[in-house]
Order: structure tokens, then C-alpha cells, then sequence
DNA sequence: CTGAAAGCGCTTACAG
DNA sequence: CTGAAAGCGCTTACAG
């Protein structure tokens, strides 16, 4: 392999030359420079990122670790990663936890070892403050993503409160009383804020607790089951909002398979949604994530927190976009 | 931050005890060993993957470029790779070309820059042979995923011969003689040889040449606009073949539009189909993908192709599985 | 069983 | 306008 030293010998310069020209870091006179261009060019020279960050302490690279990149939403948030850290010469370096506290736990250690320049993390269900705690007592900048926390990190997410408010008002407006929210694995932040608004919007809506009804569990199992049971009960639901892809696929497997209709005998809404799903009967309400931009935000952010170590961790909730379709009814006159 | 220095004057050792115990590469005694491992606790050390990459010439990482990290293809192929990497202690690097052969090169560069120890690229629609060359003159290791080339390299796809027969005998056998295709890109191999395998099919069924109905553009306008035209042709296709995600809902949107009623008024089949298609209607006949096997498989001849560089390249065809369903109406007896 | 030292390929003050 | 040299944090023969 080509190193500076060949590139130097071939041009009559010192290293130190060599270096300058490639990195514009200081004048070098034209003839000089020209020599060392061609130089480089006959060598197929190719500058050692290894050797260059080693020096720099600086590595130009982040990390970024997802939860589940099977996710529609966080394959692309991991798109907006990507395409904003590529643009600004930086590259990425991906991890998979697979919801797995101990894969994330790996992953983290393995970045850390890679020097990245900071980490995003979108973190596992089950992950304790351990691996926050660690971010706390060290200096590689963090970005949490998607799914906050209330520790002092920078972090990028959406809005969770005002959409799920809005749809129970939507469906209470219609009518509704016996709402069946399918809420997941309440560890998550995203499901659990949902779950809260759920709870906040049906007590102003004065439905009493014991007619709110929700299925809060991290097994899919266990959410199946609570679907049959909720779907067969003696009262069941008129209306069921899913708050996640998953949990809204297990939903509509079910009422499918009872041969319910949406939403004459069952009015439904989903977070995130299914792609493409316009082209699809039945046509569903959904809330619609900026997954994108909470990937590029999360870069952004993140890139600020290595220029400028100092700054106020800053928190960032982008608005989800409610597209309601046939499955809730029509919409209510506002 | 803690270097080996630091650990070995605490533990009063050399630095070469402290990276024969962390590397497990000679035998340490035993005492020796437990006082390393308690200064390495004390300060908190973590090795430095850099330093150790550069002294050993070899990083533990790999680079795998997508052309699409949007489609959901593509995203489980790069869960694949990642699990497959992460699994043998590779770090994966990842970027995304967008189908823009530039940022193909500039990814590319940046990658090889890094000395990842070997390159995984799904190659972009219109990418030349420049790229290729490059890796046969030097010795990073590259394997081709997905879109494949005649070139000796290892590489790993799908087949797309058999099914594209497949399913045009289906048709036929049903009675359709219009069959139209929407192959999209023809410089994307997977496409170009759906396409092939689409005129053999229907030469073989002794449909003449001006009855093989296909649209093969890179253009998505032009994709629309031939899509309208067929379907508006005074004696249009009575089935329809769409060889991808992206090309299916351009079609289904036509077909919506017109109110056609499929398999009634036109039959219809796509490859790589959409996710949690089962719960929509209408069912479509999908040709599935097993893309996260592409994905794994990559990743593995690329470690094998890391591990022994003589051996010769391997090319690896997964079969997909074509999943009938209503949207091309009853299956033949067979 | 362990240590001293060379060297991986760069960047960057220091010096002229 | 340019060069000689130190040093980033490791691994690994070499030596005892």
C-alpha cells in the first residue's frame, strides 16, 4: 500500500509537505504542490483515515445504534442519519440491539472503542440507566433518538401527547365510549406518553377509568391475547387506536379474522402506519412520524454537540401528521 | 482519557503484559493478570480500536453501500449484514448511494479510507464499471449484493429467472395473452434479467414478440405515463407484472384509478411485494425476497473472502418464494 | 513468565 | 516557503 512516504520520495518533498497539500492546512508554493498532486495521482495514493484520526484524535464518524432496525420508521430514521452525516463528510457506523439491553450494551462498547466522534441511540425497551449513566461520566457526546428520557442528553423525538389527544377527541366526537387503546411495551417512552395522553384525554372526556380500556404488555403473546379477549368481550370495543406498526398488524389480523368492518362495527386508528398503505382497503387513520427528519435532527443535533461540548442539552419534538381516512368514519365537522 | 500507559504503571507491569492479558495473546501468570485486570476496572480503561487497527493493519469492520435504503428490501438486507457482522465482532459501515453513482465513488473512498477490511455494495442503477476495476486492482475484499455483474467477484442475489417463468406460465395457463411488464430500470441486473426471463416466457408460450407488452424506463414519470398508456390501449393487458415495490404501487394507483377490479378486469402479480400485505385487500401474488438471508449471506462471503483471498469467487442465487394470492385469481391444478 | 523497543501512517508545533 | 522530528496508542518480534 501507498503511504506519504513513497508520495514524498516520488515528489522530492518531506512528508510534512505531503500532509499539507492534502489537508490545505498550510501554503505551499504551486510548482511544489503540483509535483506532490501528480505524485499522489501515480501512486493511487489513498490518505489512512486510521493513522490521520489517531493523530487528530478525531475519527469524522458516529455511531448510531437502533432498537429494532426492522421498524419501517427506523429504517428511516436511519436514512435521515445517514444522508445528513454523509453530507457533512462524516460516516456511519450502525448498530442493531434488536431491543436487546445486553446487544446495546456491546454495541456502545464497540463504538466507544471505534473512537466515534458521538453516538445516537434509540434505545432498547428494556435498557436500564446504565448505559446513560456511562454517557454522564465520559465525553463522547450523546443524542438519544426517538425514544427519550429525562436525563440531560440532547435528544430528538415527536410529539406524542397532542396526537393521541386529538384522536380520542376524534373518536369520542363520533360517538365512542369504549375506546380499546393497544399500547405495547410501556418501557418504550413513545408508547408509555402515549398511553398517558390516553389516559388524560378519556378522564376529560369523562369516561371513567374503568371503561379505559388498554392493553399494555411487552409480549406479543400476551397482546394477541388481550386483543381476543377485548374483541370478544360482552362489551367490547367500538374503537381501537394501535400505537405502533406491530400492534396495529396484530389489530387488524384479528378483526379480520372476526370479520369485522371498519368502521361500521369497529372504528380503527395506528401510529406510524403501514407503507404505502394508500393503496390498500381498508383506508386507515394513521399518525404519520417524520422519521426522516428525526434522523437528520438527531445528526444535526449531534454534530452541534461535538463542535460545541458546552452548549444546554437541547430537546426537540417534532410534529406527527394525523391522515384520517375511512377507518375512523368521516371526520367531524371542526 | 486512560491509555495502556496508565494501566500498567498502576498495576506496575509493562504495557506489553497489559495487551497480552486484554488480548488473551501469550500466557500471563496469574497474580499478574488479576492486578492488570484491577487496574483496567479502576481506571476504566477501554481499549483503543484505532491504535490496535493500525498496528495489526486490520480494523474489524466492514462497509456495506445500498443503493435504496428506502426500500423495505433493502432495509432487511442491511439487518443482515448487521447481524450477521455484529455477531463476529464486525463493526458495520454504512452508507447509502441513493442510485447516484457519484455518491457510490465518494462512499466508496471513504470507506477504503477507513480500511474497513472489506466492502459489501448493492451498486447503483447507473454505475459504470469504473468502481469495479477499482477493487480488481487491489486487495480490500468486495462482495456484490443483490444487483450482480459478470465480474469475478463473490456475489450473492436472488433468483429471478425461474420465478418470472413461473409466473408467466400461471398467467398463460389462466388464459392471459396480454401480459403486461413493468421491468423499471434494465441497467439494475435484478430487473434487466426479470425481463429476459419475461421474453423467454412468453416466446416459449409462443406469444409473438409485439404482444409482449413490457415498459422498461428509469424514469418514474415515464414509468406512469407508460403505465396510463397500456391501460388505456384499445386492446389493453389483461394481466400485469410489476418487477418492484416502487414500479407495484405505481401500477396499483392506475389501476385504483380506473376502478379495475383485480382479478376480474386485470391480474396481477409483483416482486418484493409489501410489507404486512396480508392484511390488506386486494391479496397480491407476490414473488418474495428472502432478503435478510441476501443480507446474512453477503456478510459471510465477505468474512470467508477476508479470511482466505486465493479461494475462488462464489456467486450465490437464493431462490425467493412466489406467494399466490386473489390477485391473480385461482390457482392452476398442477 | 515478563519487559524494552520498534514501528503502524499520519499531524503538527518548532525551526529556519 | 519547507523540513526534521515528536508522538498519537497500540502490537509484536526479540531477548532474557
Amino acid at each position: 500500500m501507498t503511504t506519504m512516504v513513497k508520495v514524498a520520495k516520488l515528489a522530492g518533498v518531506s512528508i510534512s509537505t505531503v500532509s499539507h497539500v492534502l489537508n490545505g492546512t498550510r501554503h505551499v508554493g504551486d510548482e511544489t504542490r503540483q509535483r506532490v498532486l501528480k505524485a499522489i495521482e501515480e501512486t493511487s495514493y489513498r490518505q489512512d483515515a486510521l493513522a490521520r484520526a489517531m493523530r487528530r484524535s478525531r475519527t469524522d464518524s458516529i455511531g448510531l445504534i437502533v432498537s429494532d432496525g426492522g421498524e419501517p420508521a427506523f429504517a428511516e430514521m436511519i436514512r435521515g442519519v445517514e444522508d445528513t452525516a454523509t453530507s457533512q463528510g462524516i460516516t456511519l457506523l450502525l448498530a442493531n440491539s434488536a431491543e436487546d439491553p445486553q446487544r446495546e450494551a456491546r454495541a456502545v462498547q464497540a463504538l466507544l472503542e471505534r473512537r466515534v466522534d458521538g453516538l445516537i441511540l434509540a434505545r432498547a425497551a428494556g435498557s436500564g440507566p446504565d448505559t446513560l449513566a456511562e454517557f454522564a461520566n465520559q465525553d463522547t457526546p450523546l443524542v438519544l433518538m426517538d425514544r427519550l428520557s429525562g436525563d440531560p442528553f440532547d435528544q430528538v423525538g415527536v410529539e406524542n401527547h397532542q396526537p393521541t389527544k386529538e384522536l380520542v377527541e376524534h373518536l369520542v366526537a363520533q360517538g365512542h365510549q369504549r375506546i380499546l387503546l393497544i399500547a405495547g411495551d410501556t418501557r418504550v417512552s413513545t408508547l408509555r406518553e402515549r398511553h398517558d395522553a390516553f389516559t388524560e384525554a378519556m378522564t376529560a372526556a369523562r369516561i371513567p377509568a374503568e371503561d379505559q380500556l388498554a392493553i399494555t404488555t411487552a409480549e406479543p403473546d400476551k397482546t394477541d391475547a388481550g386483543i381476543r379477549d377485548a374483541l370478544s368481550a360482552s362489551s367490547p370495543p367500538t374503537a381501537v387506536i394501535a400505537c405502533s406498526t406491530v400492534l396495529a398488524a396484530a389489530a387488524l389480523r384479528e378483526i379480520q379474522q372476526r370479520g369485522l368492518r371498519m368502521p361500521e362495527d369497529i372504528a380503527f386508528a395506528a401510529f406510524d402506519g403501514f407503507a404505502y398503505a394508500d393503496l390498500f382497503e381498508p383506508q386507515l387513520t394513521t399518525v404519520r412520524q417524520p422519521a426522516f427528519q428525526v434522523g437528520a435532527t438527531a445528526a444535526e443535533l449531534l454534530a452541534r454537540r461535538i463542535a460545541d461540548k458546552s452548549a444546554e442539552p437541547s430537546v426537540v419534538r417534532l410534529a406527527p401528521t394525523i391522515e384520517y381516512r375511512s377507518s375512523t368514519g368521516p371526520r367531524a365537522a371542526s
